[in-house]
DNA sequence: TAGATTGTTAATCGATTAACAATC
DNA sequence: TAGATTGTTAATCGATTAACAATC
């Protein structure tokens, strides 16, 4: 195990590992080399190993990793063996869609808290959440200690609610409004914009 | 302009310079520097200008870059210029959202067909599309000229939906599915399951 | 023991950034 | 002309992959 600081890209990768080590679980496997995951997940078994070595000797050598303390392992890596509560603004479409994910979620990882502006959306059930204005979004984000918060709102809305967020005392933003927000460097954000994806796929159709 | 094979980073950074510079053509601002969108997309002015550069020279020296021209060219490069249809499979929560997004879209790119298998989705109406069965996918496809896919099913299901999308000739595929699919190397595929990007989001919260 | 597989170092590859001549 | 900004080369930085001793 080193001290280095830990890149981005490995990052993102754990929760894939996680996946299909969850998935094994499911199955009754015991242990899995970097081989099989590299198979499996289209990624090097180099890299593998390497990403978990950063944070410590998880695997026997001749033998690979046992599934559930790779499981463990990685779950205490990402902090999901806490509960970690996340709020939503923005109750369109996409914003209930997500809310129906929970249940994937599970991990501690929650939806607990609903925010939206217009008038027709706040007082409204989505599964066992109501919609709760935006006037109320810092006191409700204190009181259930919500540390990840979800941007579902048009554009034109993300900045102000980014900054509302961060007012509150929100430390990560995932990001699904098709525009770069601005946090302070201590705040983690990540895009989720479908529609960028979708653009540059475009970009690899054969040409007509 | 050179010849060179284009990376996969830089053709994802296009669809947020296009995003951008389409607000700056509804501000009616002429002209933009690589200085400019650096800042306002937290981006080194020196990458930008070297990842238009890989297309064409699109800018003035001592002026920066037209925006309307810049919009047209990066249209041409993404294939937006061209009408790009589009498949969806999963009229979930979910899949529904995505199908609002339409307008969004514009760009002649838009989602013309939906499909599930079950029961009580297929008829159902989004917006202006009918959900359609499975067993018509290929033909629909093919009549359509739909050349991108959209997985919104299950995990289990991902994997049999991203085959029949293979088979019936779709060239790329956005996979909303938690579970890494296996497609022919000329196939692209861009991820975009949100729940791996909200547990790599957790590993930056602050420690307890 | 023989075969398998890790953890880690070194080599490679690729992407980002700095610097600056060209020029509007 | 002077100031600004591009396009591009060279330098830097960082991430991926190969290789292999250690060891189960």
């Amino acid at each position: 195990m080193k001290t280095e600081k830990i890149s981005e890209a490995v990052v993102r990768r754990l929760p894939v590992y996680l996946r299909f080590l969850n998935e094994l679980n499911r199955k009754n496997v015991q242990t899995v080399s970097s081989q099989d995951l590299g198979n499996k997940l289209d990624l090097n078994p180099a890299q593998i190993r390497k990403d978990l070595a950063y944070f410590g000797e998880f695997g026997k050598k001749g033998i690979g990793y046992d599934v559930n303390y790779l499981i463990e392992k990685i779950r205490q890596i990402l902090k999901l063996d806490q509960n970690i509560a996340v709020a939503l603004v923005g109750a369109g479409n996409l914003g209930r869609a997500l809310c129906n994910y929970n249940v994937y979620l599970k991990d501690n990882m929650k939806i607990v808290a609903v925010f939206d502006d217009s008038p027709d959306k706040v007082g409204m059930q989505i599964n066992n959440l109501t919609v709760q204005p935006m006037k109320d979004l810092a006191r409700s984000i204190r009181e259930a200690g919500i540390r990840i918060g979800i941007i579902t709102v048009p554009a034109s809305e993300a900045q102000p609610v980014a900054d509302e967020f961060i007012r509150s005392g929100v430390e990560a933003v995932l990001n699904f409004a098709p525009v770069i927000i601005k946090v302070p460097p201590e705040i983690r954000v990540h895009n989720a914009d479908f529609t960028t994806d979708l653009q540059s796929l475009a970009y690899y159709l054969e040409d007509a």
